[in-house]
DNA sequence: GTCTATATAAAGATAGAC
DNA sequence: GTCTATCTTTATATAGAC
């Protein structure tokens, strides 16, 4: 399949709405009014249909997060500017859902699109994050690299899914306090 | 409508399947093949529908976690107890999903039933948090309970979505790491 | 309270014209 | 590349028998 201009508006006019609402609450006619076309024309750039399409675009999304988590990483030395660099990145993008992947849109997929999408996830969001942590912080808190990766990650989604509702601070202000909350509590 | 114990069965799977899985993934005929009758009796149970159980379910949901947090929470007086007690009621509770339940859940229904959804979620989720931790903090940390109540869910849904995947600690222990850290650096 | 039968609408998917 | 038309399946919902 090319990848042609149109096929690409395809595909990121899907990942926009698949990212915001979820795989079930997307419709492939809700992606081609979007895209100003007829649904059925999808299947020209999507000929394997709905479920092809979700993988490839949430495939496509986990890799740009994978590399912009780790560049913005690498830009710094000290965990509470590496923690600050990747809160600002994972801001700055649509909110990725990731709990909501795992329990609710992962079970509607086949066992091998879940599988596949279940390990690429866990490379693209978690390892960074549990790397920065065993690096920077005391050698007692590497059994629980895990459980604190998951948890900044947890408290990130939780700010992009709560702007205006439960504070007027900006979200790189809110992830400032969990931040200095995370490094001072741990150190 | 007479609350039977028929009734009761019905509220009780589906409350159990739409915690689990979110609206959208949820037909009339799962709960009704869960419950052993035909969907089609649903209605005699529910007559005005999907959208109306969703709601009565949810709201009951959302007040027995507005009554346990709180309960939980004044059982003890100092913070860490406090947010412990919290923790492990919440984990010994099917995970809630507050996250996909406002962002995805939400957008699918009508006006006025999100509206009231959000109140009730609000009420029975946020502020029992937000008022331990404007109670338990130093002063300075007052404009940031909303915050901080955020991120102490999404932590805990955290906890619930991730079991095994990625720690070998049980979900109390893992819940006493983040309270530890969040009580340490916010004193 | 639960059933069968059916109406109605929406979704994914395919065929073939242009 | 996109269209119209159509097929098939699945979902919510209603009517009426038992």
């Amino acid at each position: 399949m090319e990848n042609t201009e149109a096929r690409e508006r395809v595909l990121q006019t899907a990942e926009r709405l698949f990212t915001a609402k979820g795989y079930a609450a997307v419709t492939l006619r809700d992606i081609a009014n979007e895209v100003g076309i007829k649904h059925a024309s999808l299947y020209y750039h999507v000929p394997d249909g709905k479920e092809a399409l979700f993988v490839e675009v949430t495939e496509r999304s986990l890799a740009r997060h994978q590399d912009g988590l780790s560049s913005a990483i690498k830009a710094h030395v000290d965990l509470r500017s590496q923690l600050q660099a990747a809160a600002y990145w994972l801001l700055a993008q649509p909110a990725l859902n990731f709990t909501r992947m795992m329990q609710t849109d992962m079970p509607a997929l086949s066992d091998e699109s879940a599988h596949r999408l279940r390990i690429a996830a866990r490379a693209a969001l978690i390892e960074p994050l549990q790397n920065v942590l065993r690096s920077g912080l005391p050698a007692h808190h590497a059994v629980n690299v895990g459980i604190l990766a998951g948890a900044f990650l947890s408290m990130m989604e939780g700010i992009h899914s709560l702007p205006d509702h439960y504070s007027d601070r900006s979200k790189p202000e809110m992830a400032n306090v969990l931040i200095e909350m995370f490094v001072t509590g741990l150190r």
